[in-house]
RNA sequence: GCAGGGGUACCCGAGUGGUCAAAGGGGCUGGGUUUAGGUCCCAGUGCGUAGUGCUUCGCAGGUUCGAAUCCUGCCCCCUGCACCA
């Protein structure tokens, strides 16, 4: 048996009847995990003759331990690698580490040591972690990127996109984070502040490295209609990479050279133009008014809008505010001459930092035109109604029929058609020309920290900045630095061995560049990597990453927060790469999954309407001093509402914190910690083992209910694998978890008790409850003698025999039949006086079951009962029966048509209903076979059963019978 | 303001045209088990009723033989972006 490996067992391996399995997690999922290790089971290679499946989770940034939202997102994975095995996929699924940036950094600063040192020892606590969840990894393939293994492919794709033109050194204004002491990416600001430390950003004009991601906006965005990710994932990658079409039309300045360049969506409004406005910071405004009356204005308003910060200026300034600058410019297309105004709502960094004022179709421009009593001027009409001289309460901003254009030909047209026409005059007379912006920027690349990847280029005295040759990669980091407290900036700048090198082309004095790469470039292309961990001579394999990431990775597992960020350039440099040659890729994720919240109770002020620090339950509101109440709120450190992995594992089990993260919510979904939902799951573990020793141990003999359990388990199997493969885990765990223990258990109790069907069922279902719960799952596979390690195993699909929906419709026939007797019952309860001791059931007579037969046969050959129903009902034998002709019309119309409000059957059963009808199912022989179980259920002594007309007519149910709804006494 | 996602029973939440008075879980109620509590098991949980009924899925209309599901308008909530020209 090659289960040997997994040592000793909890359980004799023969069973009897009363054994329970000692249920002992801890023994039994180590075991199982070291088992898994020492077969090298999860370990993959390309394989061009299989199905493959690359399941990535985004890489953890290695903190101490791992945290439950860690758990969440592997077990999401995990569950998917494991299914998608059982499927028969050759599953890739790595994990490795984003172990450079500042925490550790920051770390070595405060306690002293080294970074390299804080992550590798944070890496191994992490990954034992993960270890002892089970997590299903090809550990080969580990990775860290702090590792000089990884990084070196870093500075070597940093050269390669050199090489491509892709990189470029510049003066810009940039983001600066005093608190971090680096620049960052426009994608790390939100509302004004570090992504990481919360601290308003700065602007400072300082020389950085770029990434020409812009090239790719185009591609970037129309891509995503191609790609599965979220809705609002690509909504916001759309609004971020801003894209809008328009025109770039110039207006010279009245008595200059220079010309104003303005971007605008809206060509078709130009003859609406009455002013031109410029960013306060555009360099055209101090050469305008240099010199003049207007300059003092001017200087005062850039410097009021250059002390606030770029937040403070979008909310607290709602008015508009603004200088003439003392000139006028021309409008090309009509030669008129308008005012230039600075004006505190243009923002410089979008377009050209000037725009052309249409205050009559715009509002921000109505509003200041309003406020400097400048001309609002009417150029489009909404409709035929509208007159086009009647004076503009507020702008008119939808697309119209252009009017009072001074030029011919443009009055009347509407829409694109009216753009194009601006356009193509634009481009006539060289005023301008049709062009598109973006709101996406270049990649602001460098930081000024210590521990990331050196940026591989060398300032020479004479030859200027040189690329260090790829042969002499790597630039490593030094070990040798010392960290304190004291210290800000890179420690780079000051370590004389790493700057003083010789200039590659000219072997004179030459200095490293110090600044590193922001760490998002590490996890721009880690998957890439995955996929040939080992190549010692190139980041990767071409046909390794084109084998695994055909279709992009399969299922990309991780939290919303990399929506914009890593998404983003991990599309970029997934481009990049094949257009070097290196893959054939192009999209890097096929399929995005967002794993939503994890949220634990915390104490709660309604008054306040705020959640407090969980030190504060059983207190009052420390604000208001009102009782606090309980709310769900994210798990956080300032909340101190977070969960233990470590902790819950060692009390339940990794199998039931699994269970209870994939049965809690659907991945996508919010979802609540809960210590009784938990305790819950472990005790549904424990049923599930109950379950699964009795199956094993079973001893009996063939029933009729053996047919229907696997009939049940055919059909569970299909609605889990269709769930699974849509990532609907809960629904998949439901029905594995739950659905097949309640089946189960309802087979015991029917009588069932065969042990060659129990044994089918059990290996149709213990792969099932690998995904979730993998190490009972494999013990349950070693206790039924499964063949080799379940982990390896490919599932077996049960195929359904043709009485499956018969078998399934009886057992729900006799469901039903309990369950409408059970309401009944109490209702009798209130009309007998008596003890209620017995039930007298009439099933329908047989003409009604002639007719549900006939009404489903026409009903498949398309028959149409509106029209010829009733021509149809009065050619039947039972018609003629004169005493029978109310009841047979009324039957025929429930069967077929039925009333006002409720639909006819042969609408409403179910197919397994009809072909129980149309089979001529014995109702009374089904009843009377399950007489006992029956009357136990409805909690009486004896059941009788007979066909209306063949006994008496108990209580007057005759007339209520139905075909599958008899009519039941209870006397 | 723009974009995306939502509003389902006491609560959470599944449900995209008929098999829906609506899965599952929690809570609550009753019964069993127990010395008791807890656990566990069974049943109930819109109204009505010795039965084929009535009323519900944010609000108001509409399409359909039939709507939680499709269409239109409105209200409310969440998320992201935002004087982006």
């Amino acid at each position: 048996m090659p289960t040997a490996s997994a040592g000793s067992l909890t359980l004799p391996a023969k069973l009897t009847g009363s054994e329970e399995m000692a249920y002992d997690a801890q023994e039994l999922e180590t075991r199982w995990q070291k088992a898994w290790d020492d077969s090298g089971v999860f370990e993959v290679e390309s394989d061009s003759s299989k199905p493959k499946f690359y399941c990535l989770e985004m890489f953890p940034y290695p903190s101490g331990h791992m945290h439950m939202g860690h758990v969440r997102n592997y077990s999401i994975g995990d569950a998917m690698a494991r299914f998608q095995r059982l499927m028969g996929k050759n599953v890739l699924y790595p994990m490795g580490y984003d172990s450079f940036g500042m925490p550790a950094e920051n770390a070595a600063k405060k306690e002293g040591g080294h970074p390299h040192d804080v992550t590798h020892s944070n890496i191994s606590s992490i990954r034992s972690d993960q270890e002892r969840m089970g997590y299903s990894y090809d550990w080969r393939r580990f990775l860290a990127t702090s590792d000089v293994d990884y990084y070196k492919w870093n500075q070597e794709m940093f050269l390669t996109l050199n090489e491509r033109g892709l990189v470029e050194r510049r003066m810009a204004p940039v983001n600066w984070c005093t608190d971090c002491d680096t620049v960052l990416a426009n994608e790390q600001v939100k509302n004004n502040r570090c992504w990481r430390c919360g601290l308003e950003v700065v602007q400072r004009d300082m020389a950085q490295w770029f990434l020409k991601m812009t090239e790719y906006s185009d591609e970037l965005l129309d891509e995503l209609d191609n790609i599965s990710f979220p809705e609002n994932v690509k909504a916001m990658q759309r609004n971020w990479i801003g894209r809008s079409h328009g025109a770039h039309i110039d207006f010279p300045v009245v008595g200059s050279d220079s010309v104003i360049g303005a971007f605008t969506t809206r060509p078709d409004t130009i003859f609406g133009v009455t002013f031109v406005t410029l960013s306060p910071e555009h360099p055209l405004c101090e050469e305008i008014c240099e010199g003049t009356q207007w300059e003092e204005g001017w200087s005062e308003l850039r410097d009021e809008c250059a002390k606030m910060s770029e937040f403070e200026r979008i909310n607290m300034l709602k008015e508009k505010k603004g200088v003439f600058l003392g000139r006028n410019a021309i409008n090309p297309m009509n030669g008129e001459e308008v005012p230039i105004y600075a004006g505190n709502f243009v923002v410089a960094s979008y377009g050209t930092g000037a725009v052309m004022a249409v205050p009559g179709h715009d509002q921000r421009d109505f509003d200041f035109a309003k406020a400097y009593d400048l001309e609002i001027r009417r150029v489009l009409t909404k409709g035929s109604g509208d007159d086009p001289n009647s004076p503009l309460t507020e702008a008119f901003e939808g697309y119209g029929h252009m009017v009072n254009s001074s030029k011919d030909g443009f009055d009347g047209l509407s829409g694109e058609d009216a753009m194009n026409a601006v356009i193509e005059a634009l481009e006539d007379s060289g005023a301008g020309h049709g062009t598109v912006e973006y709101r996406l920027k270049d990649w602001l690349l460098s930081r000024q920290r210590f521990w990331g990847t050196p940026i591989p280029m060398i300032h020479c005295e004479s030859c200027g900045i040189v690329p260090v040759p790829k042969d002499e990669l790597p630039v490593e980091l030094p070990l040798d630095v010392v960290f304190s407290e004291e210290q800000s900036g890179n420690p780079l700048a000051s370590h004389r061995q790493f700057i003083d090198v010789a200039c590659p082309v000219c072997g004179g004095n030459a200095k490293r560049e110090t600044d590193t790469m922001d760490t998002f470039f590490d996890s721009s292309w880690y998957f890439m990597r995955f996929c040939d961990a080992s190549n010692e001579s190139q980041p990767f394999d071409r046909a390794s990453v084109d084998y695994w990431m055909e279709g992009g990775v399969d299922l990309y597992i991780g939290g919303i927060e990399h929506a914009v960020m890593h998404l983003l350039y991990a599309r970029f440099f997934t481009k990049f790469t094949r257009d070097a040659g290196m893959n054939s890729v192009g999209e890097p994720f096929g399929r995005l999954v967002c794993q939503g919240m994890l949220n634990a109770p915390a104490p709660y002020c309604e008054k306040c309407n705020s959640e407090y620090h969980i030190d504060n339950f059983g207190t009052d509101c420390p604000t208001c001093g009102s009782s606090l109440s309980s709310r769900n709120a994210k798990m956080s450190k300032s909340l101190g509402n977070t969960v233990s992995p470590e902790e819950m594992v060692s009390k339940f089990g990794a199998d039931t914190v699994r269970l209870f993260i994939l049965f809690g919510a659907n991945p996508e979904a919010g979802m609540d910690w809960s210590d009784s939902a938990l305790e819950a799951n472990n005790r549904q573990i424990s049923s599930i083992i109950d379950a699964v020793v009795q199956a094993i141990t079973l001893d009996g003999s063939p029933s009729e209910m053996d047919e229907w359990l696997m009939a049940k388990l055919s059909r569970n199997q299909t609605s889990w694998t269709e769930a699974m493969s849509d990532v609907s885990l809960r629904e998949g765990v439901m029905i594995s978890h739950f659905e097949m223990l309640s089946d189960w258990s309802w087979y015991l109790r029917r009588g069932g008790c065969d042990p060659k069907t129990a044994r089918h069922f059990l290996e149709g279902w213990i792969p099932m409850l690998a995904p979730a719960t993998p190490h009972i799952a494999e013990e349950f596979w070693l206790k039924l003698d499964g063949d080799g390690l379940l982990a390896s195993h490919i599932l077996e699909p049960v195929q359904l025999t043709s009485g499956s929906d018969s078998a399934i419709a009886r057992e729900a026939y006799i469901r039903d039949l309990i369950t409408s007797g059970r309401n009944l019952r109490s209702l009798a309860e209130r009309h007998s006086e008596k003890e209620i001791t017995r039930a007298v059931i009439q099933t329908a007579a047989k003409w009604k079951t002639d007719m549900a037969r006939d009404a489903i046969r026409l009903n498949l050959e398309g028959f149409d009962f509106k029209t010829q129903g009733q021509s149809h009902v009065q050619t039947l034998e039972i018609f003629q029966d004169e005493s029978k002709r109310g009841d047979v019309f009324q039957t025929w119309q429930s069967i077929t048509t039925g009333s006002k409000k409720k639909r006819g059957r042969i609408h409403s059963w179910s197919d397994g209903q009809k072909s129980l009808i149309s089979g001529g199912l014995d109702e009374k022989a089904v009843i009377q076979e399950n007489a006992d179980f029956i009357a136990a259920s409805l909690g009486v002594n004896t059941v009788e059963v007979y066909r209306v007309g063949q006994g008496e007519d108990v209580g007057g149910k005759a007339r209520i019978s139905f075909p599958l709804e008899p009519g039941i006494a209870f006397l």
